[in-house]
DNA sequence: TTATAAAATTAACATAGGTCAATGCGTCGA
DNA sequence: TCGACGCATTGACCTATGTTAATTTTATAA
């Protein structure tokens, strides 16, 4: 992986998303990363761990997940291919809350979220891309916030399943139940439920 | 209201948020805003409403709601002195999904959306202002999304009045219920049953 | 101050989703 | 190829929350 491959791979992840930023930029992020295959199954960063380093997932699949009063685990986002975690830091938190794992064997880049922050500052043009992607982060929450207020796990599902088609095929499925709010088994039973429907 | 009542105002409310903005900006913004005393009830945006404007309270308190398919009103939020609300613009959105009216007797200020973002891409230090408040956005929504994933109501109820012990005292219950994800009377039975436990 | 409406409470019953446990099915490493 | 383990499914039962409706309390406006 020379530094070019790797710039045109936050290229096209910045492409895919709508924004442009210039090799320059991209070269400087480049050289502040550093790179990190993990395997299926592999913590990735810890609760409690400290939030000076973020990441952005170059290849694979990242889950991160809470762990709850009672010991359960439950799925707060995925970070696919171009996705950003570990990134509490960038929003102020100064320790972590959940953890996160490769869900496939995965490549990652991390940073020091100072050094990203220093660049942010120092870029007008990369502001905007950081305003783009801080925008891009409240609309999805706002669509998942929605999500909890006024739609029921089946709805909830359906909305998934076409929104993110590649994760609903290559996540297990009690990974997709916590992250909707529910458990393994009532996903399974929605799931019979709506093929039952179809069938009539 | 003179402009340097609304100048001084708005540092005010940037003072709350741990931010500084120069007047030169503030003024700017005052220039370009509109203001409005709105009665107690008044629905201030609807559903349906172009996302030109954007608005800020500047005193009472705007509820903003969505009307789900069963035609249940349910709280998205509440806006404060100093809160945004109409700022689906600023997210992207056309069209507004949700509701506003005013709890209270409120005055609000409204901008154009096209105005705020020229105002940012103008300003490198008013971009680092909307990047803040971007962020904080954020932070809110995570922590929102979490109470959701692994909080009960009774959880949710509890922090909710740790964190907005004002909004508890001043806004109908039936509100907080329904932002909390559960009806009235659930809400209503809950606070009888903490109210039984603390007697114990 | 009173009349009226709105909000909160309470009760009885309904239901979505949770819990626990058993079974079956893939998949992956030895 | 086999065995073991993780995952998905299913069933029986449970609980938190929803629904409907009646009642009490509180707020509002005449």
């Amino acid at each position: 992986m020379d530094k070019q491959y790797l710039i045109n791979m936050l290229k096209h992840f910045a492409t895919e998303y709508n924004v442009s930023v210039d090799d320059e930029i991209l070269g400087r992020i480049v050289s502040l990363s550093s790179f990190r295959v993990v395997a299926k199954g592999d913590i990735v960063a810890s609760i409690g761990d400290s939030t000076e380093l973020c990441g952005m997932v170059i290849s694979g699949i990242i889950r991160n997940y809470y762990i709850d009063s009672e010991g359960n685990d439950i799925t707060r986002s995925f970070s696919p291919a171009g996705g950003m975690f570990m990134d509490e830091g960038c929003f102020g938190y100064t320790e972590r809350n959940c953890m996160s794992e490769a869900l496939e064997e995965a490549t990652i880049m991390q940073m020091r979220v100072d050094d990203l922050k220093s660049l942010i500052k120092s870029s007008n043009e990369f502001k905007d891309v950081w305003i783009y992607l801080l925008e891009g982060c409240c609309r999805y929450k706002i669509y998942r916030e929605n999500g909890f207020l006024v739609e029921n796990a089946t709805e909830r599902y359906v909305h998934f399943k076409q929104m993110y088609p590649e994760l609903s095929e290559r996540v297990p499925q009690k990974h997709i139940a916590t992250y909707l709010g529910i458990t393994p088994e009532s996903l399974s039973r929605i799931r019979s439920a709506m093929k039952e429907d179809k069938a009539e």
